[in-house]
DNA sequence: GTCTATACTCGGATAGAC
DNA sequence: GTCTATCCGAGTATAGAC
């Protein structure tokens, strides 16, 4: 298959949207130009505009995908035979993992909102409450069958969501614990948080 | 005691400080330009200088105050006489409380801190072990005394302290439960997640 | 599809009058 | 302390050649 001139393997697009990833995360959205974009992908700032119609649609099409794919990725994942406790666990170690692996899209998801236009911010939204709405099923599911203990689950879905993507704010890969064991520490907080009993009991009976 | 021309009460800089505030929280730092903060005060942006070296300054300003007034509330608040588990108690419904009333400073002080230069970033993020500190010296106090039972205190207490702050993303005054009933929620889900023994006991023999 | 060149706007910051 | 006026660099985006 013949390719144009400039091309180097992936497609100059998907260059685009990697190095502007990196460089939104990194900066932020604002602070960052098209020339610099341009500089990273090894192109001049005009021949952005041959992929991407603006700067904004660059931005929303980065934070679009990104909570497709993570949509996408935990329907993937689940598990329809889980019991509460069990989805709840699944689901700690999803988000966490996979989160950690897609830093730079996770920081501009959260950090780059607002410099969406009306629009493109409605979208974004929409697909977030689709994911939060994930945990509020699993809690309410485990409040009904009575393997969870809590007040409210839409609050303990967010502190929960909160909690995990919190992990991002300070992990480092060659830190002092792997990820498997912050993994099963903050699965743990979890299953705590929504009032589940955990198997080895944590209660008056301690170690 | 005489005041000057343009003077209307406060003082200009503390004027400054709160619309660069607002802007700065709504928009980000990089998209604000100096003559809009300026527009908010009511003079031309010429006038800012008198106050501020540059826009850096007033970022770093904004900030340091930030986690230095938070510091020091904590300060006035904690209770030597506190148990581990009154002391959490009482640190989870501080910070609720703090940071609901102050969501603009509390936004800047999280994502404008890349855009703060090498050596103020450093006396920002020392403020803020500083604080953080406070939670992993209560967790290890507990854990000490055996009234929680927890894996790790510095993972713990990021674990806690994002989910706290977390309220700020999704709170509004006029919400479906009083700020009363979220902070009782989350001091709940937070003393959970340390492993302390609830006194209404919500292990095996349950309601 | 990419380049060079450029239009046009807006940014931070300063000088000097009042 | 604030104003007006201005410098100068940098921003997004487009036009037209290759």
């Amino acid at each position: 298959m013949a390719r144009t001139t400039g091309s180097i393997g992936i497609e100059t697009a998907e260059r685009i949207r990697s190095e502007a990833e990196k460089l939104f995360a990194a900066r932020g959205f604002a602070a960052v130009s098209m020339r610099e974009i341009a500089g990273a992908v090894g192109v001049q700032a005009a021949a952005l505009y041959n992929h991407f119609s603006n700067k904004q649609s660059l931005l929303e099409d980065l934070l679009v995908s990104h909570m497709e794919s993570l949509i996408a990725a935990w329907k993937a994942e689940a598990d329809a035979q889980d019991t509460a406790g069990e989805a709840l666990d699944r689901f700690a170690r999803f988000h966490i993992r996979y989160h950690i692996d897609r830093s730079d899209a996770v920081f501009i998801s959260y950090m780059e909102l607002r410099n969406l236009e009306p629009e493109n911010f409605r979208r974004v939204e929409s697909l977030r409450k689709t994911y939060e709405a994930f945990v509020v099923d699993i809690l309410e599911d485990g409040h009904a069958s009575g393997e969870f203990d809590l007040a409210d689950s839409r609050i303990t879905a967010m502190a929960i969501i909160a909690m995990l993507t919190g992990v991002n704010t300070w992990y480092r890969s060659r830190g002092r614990l792997s990820l498997a064991e912050i993994e099963g520490i903050y699965t743990k907080m979890v299953l705590r948080s929504a009032g589940a009993q955990l198997k080895e009991a944590s209660c008056l009976a301690a170690e």
